[in-house]
DNA sequence: TTGTACGCGTTATCAC
DNA sequence: GTGATAACGCGTACAA
């Protein structure tokens, strides 16, 4: 609010006097203390607060590095950006200085609320994760004015780097085919998402391919008590179950091997439990959960090679980046 | 690197013109196809990267909020971070637009080398989480001139936002010693850390004090691995197990609770475990796992509140706050 | 299309 | 010893 101008106005001082006070300098200055006292009072009364841009604008150190900024989404999925970064540093990429890393929340559905993306005030490039349809159509129809990479999903328009998810679905449904299971289910979390809606296609696609009779579709929030509460309802409402679920998120099939417990449902002989990502905790849940391992890792990777690479002029717009999924085989699935 | 003011002598055109085009409004400016092309491709071969502390500089509506950074570590501890953003955003901190967030990742043991703690150059105030000792004892050391929020740890020179950690050791070796257990354990995850350091101390001190037999300091990565290798070494080593351990980190209790499962080691009847934190997946393990809550949301939110008074010069360098934190009894401890 | 003032903090040069 | 002055960094936007 207050710059350094108004408070040598009222402390009666020059701003570069104002400047070496409150950098801590002032003694070094030789700066009489009375002098000093009067200008660190005037800030305090100002409400001084310095401003970073106009700093940053003098370090040239800090000028050649582009910022970079990745807008995740601040809902259940929060805490997938963990593997995300993690990604990004086992690579050590950040250590060179390549870039500045920012990490940005936005909320499902409001990607047009970030107006930096507009403005370029803020980063160089963006990677935007989690993008809902409604995002994804806003992207598409407006031009942004800073390169964009998308994470996880498809476009005509941006660079992105995305796997196969209805190829993920099929072998899914496959893989029950093959062991013989009559009724499957997919348990789909209650967000809007292109990766989603891809696996469950593939998944229904494949599962009447296979001449399954019986598959259904369960809804639920994305959590582990998203998995608890599907398989609870689905107790109570039959006796029925199928043989055979595919969860798309980690926490849910957790939250559902508990529930299987709790009703003493057998995992794998009863009900097979397959979930999606490969979360670190899926190693070690009881029993441990068979699960689609989804590269993050790679793929953060991926993501700023490709921004960078956008925003050093050094690659078309509209590149892509295909990375495969796979299944990893545990014991909430028979062997 | 390059400047608009290279790329206009390169083009042969002003400044002004090569600001127009860059920002996409050469139509509407009526700037001919031909000049536009040449901007481009000079800027191309300049690689040209806006320098964003500029534009930012020249918009005035982002002139007035603060800039405020959360510096987390980027070890296993990186999936904690998800719980603190959204403390942050339940409160919709974020909404009012009173401040801009900036996660900066940083390497345990170094963050000397954060240089804008320093330079002040990229934000108005720091909230600083996870610092190892040696990261404290530098903060003590040295003169930062910004701002800076130490989450969950003391210190005589900056503000904090605590719990009170040794009180959290303590309680859990009361309510072990309540429960008649004769030989314990304490599970300590091998990353140095004033607040593990105190809830050992705690536990240890009230586990003398309560005439227990044998108590043991068990040592394992922060990771459910961590937890899982604990067990079987333990098994490994003897058949006296403790019968009740206490773990400093929530997924290495969900480790050991499958490496119990595997070694027929039944909880809560052959040992009882107690984590730590409270993090989401603890209600769905199984058995469900008692925990200490750890208030990460509600100390988030007087994190950011802290640092925006001291920010605004609001409040003195070295407030204070404390939390509390509770143990939530679940199944994985004898009712 | 061009020229140029502007935003704001830093720092080197100059003056009393 | 104390402190003022002004150039500078770089993109934006308005007057010409």
């Amino acid at each position: 609010m207050a710059t350094i101008r108004e408070i040598a106005e009222k402390a009666g001082v020059s701003v570069g006097t104002v400047s070496f006070i409150l950098n801590g300098k002032g003694d070094k200055m030789r700066i009489s203390v009375a002098t000093q006292e009067r200008v660190l009072e005037a800030a305090r009364e100002l409400g001084y607060l310095p401003s970073i841009s106009a700093r940053r604008l003098r370090n040239s150190d800090e000028k050649k590095i582009p910022v970079i900024t990745i807008l995740w989404t601040l809902d259940a999925r929060a805490s997938l950006i963990s593997r995300f970064l993690q990604g990004i540093q086992e690579k050590s990429l950040f250590k060179d200085g390549m870039f500045e890393l920012l990490i940005q929340p936005y909320e499902n559905g409001k990607i047009h609320e970030v107006e930096s993306l507009h403005t370029g005030t803020r980063f160089n490039g963006a990677i935007i994760a989690n993008a809902s349809k409604e995002d994804l159509e806003y992207l598409e129809r407006t031009n942004l004015n800073v390169p964009i990479v998308l994470y996880q999903r498809y476009s005509e328009k941006y660079c992105t780097v995305n796997v196969d998810s209805r190829l993920t679905g099929i072998e899914v449904a496959e893989y029950f085919a093959s062991k013989g299971h009559k009724s499957v289910g997919i348990v789909v979390p209650e967000i809007s998402s292109q990766a989603v809606d891809l696996r469950q296609e593939g998944f229904l696609e494949a599962v009447k391919n296979s001449g399954m009779i019986n598959s259904q579709i369960l809804r639920g929030d994305f959590s582990e008590e998203g998995g608890y509460s599907v398989i609870q309802s689905l107790v109570k409402r039959s006796k029925d179950l199928p043989t055979a679920l595919f969860f798309l998120s980690d926490p849910m099939a957790v939250g559902a091997i508990l529930a299987c417990h709790e009703h003493g449902i057998r995992i794998p002989e009863d009900l097979e439990i397959i979930g999606h990502d490969n979360d670190e905790q899926t190693a070690y849940t009881y029993p441990p959960l068979t699960t689609v391992h989804l590269p993050v890792e790679e793929m953060a990777v991926a993501c700023v090679n490709q921004l960078m690479e956008l925003i050093n002029h050094k690659v078309e717009t509209t590149g892509s980046l295909e990375f495969k999924t796979e299944l990893v085989k545990r014991k909430s699935s028979k062997s």
